[in-house]
DNA sequence: CCATGAGTATACCGAGCGGTATACCTAGGG
DNA sequence: CCCTAGGTATACCGCTCGGTATACTCATGG
């Protein structure tokens, strides 16, 4: 378990690396922004590497509990919850995007922290998968219908960092909602 | 115009930047990658910014006048070819993903080079939209369609980089192909 | 009582960063 | 003939990077 120190460096490392990216913040910064000597950062996290997966493993922790508890309390479709969970989710911010998509933009190959990113966006892209089958036990294809609403919210938050706010991903969502619609329905009324 | 030797740096950016991201290559590398030293990449470039805004202006136009070309050779629907020139591209590369998502990742915020960016993307989107306008006059919302589309590629390319490999583009073209058909025809035959 | 663990403050290390300065070389054109 | 443009090579600047070292404080609990 994390000190409360280690705490502190961890909430200032995950606001910090978010805002400003990976690379352009330094241990010193965090540590000051942490009320912290790098001392105890190097105690508590023994790299900026390890320090860095910390990070995103923290993040998707917090991002997958809120999503959880938007779930439960939703009526179907709950596919579409997934898109609100990532404009909706608090503490975290938005402004800049993905902070796994910028983060594999930023960590060299072989950095472990990949590792951490390819599995939350499986666990996403999985649980699109889950929720289509639960919610519509008879639809043709829903592996094929998650990719490609895992696609288009992928998309979507990709271009939240450049355009500077979310309305892609409500896009993205009014998209998604359309296309849950059995196609077949569409012509017959 | 550039000189040999400017044209030479720019090369070498363009690869090295790619490759490795904007913030972990330094101008050093460039130049000594380029055969040339750290003064000439400055009489030529004067800033890493501006050396910057050229590789992301470079990479647009060299990847803008191949896709002009696909689609001059292709028969309809064009907008297929979008997908197919983001993979095939020659000299590019793209087991790393999208230079422009990769770079706006890296880019602090007012950085010019996300201008750049910006209108990139928004040619791509705009470009789906003039091909699904010329090929389907009659189509319902075209705009949307080139929104849908649009997001489609960019949540593919984002993760080509995470995957390593672009099998999810090749998905997202098999996506958009379906999309594409009118749905009141498959309701209706 | 005092030892341990968590923390502080400060200084340091070698390396690399973006960018500049000095001095020299060389081919082409007025 | 010699000046200029576009190079070369090398050294330097102040700064920041990730990471370490030394020495001190202080609360807790066996």
């Amino acid at each position: 378990m994390l000190t409360p120190a280690g705490e502190r460096v961890l909430s200032a490392a995950t606001e910090l690396f978010y805002r400003e990216g990976l690379n352009a913040v330094g241990v010193a910064a965090v540590a000051e922004a942490a009320g912290v000597t790098k001392k105890t950062l190097y105690a508590c996290f023994g790299s900026k590497t390890e320090l860095t997966i910390a990070y995103l493993r923290r993040r998707h922790d917090v991002w997958w509990a809120y999503l959880e508890e938007r779930l439960a309390a939703a009526g179907t479709p709950r596919a579409l919850v997934v898109f609100d969970a990532y404009v909706d989710h608090p503490g975290l911010g938005s402004d800049r995007g993905c902070a796994f998509l910028n983060a594999a933009a930023e960590l060299p190959a072989g950095h472990p922290g990949l590792d951490v990113i390819r599995r939350h966006k499986e666990a996403v892209r999985a649980k699109f998968a889950e929720l289509l089958r639960e919610d519509a036990p008879g639809a043709s294809d829903p592996e094929r219908l998650a990719e490609q609403l895992f696609l288009l919210l992928e998309g979507a938050v990709a271009h939240t960092g450049i355009d500077g706010d979310a309305h892609r991903v409500t896009l993205a969502r009014e998209i998604a909602e359309v296309l849950m619609r059995d196609p077949r329905e569409v012509g017959t009324r």
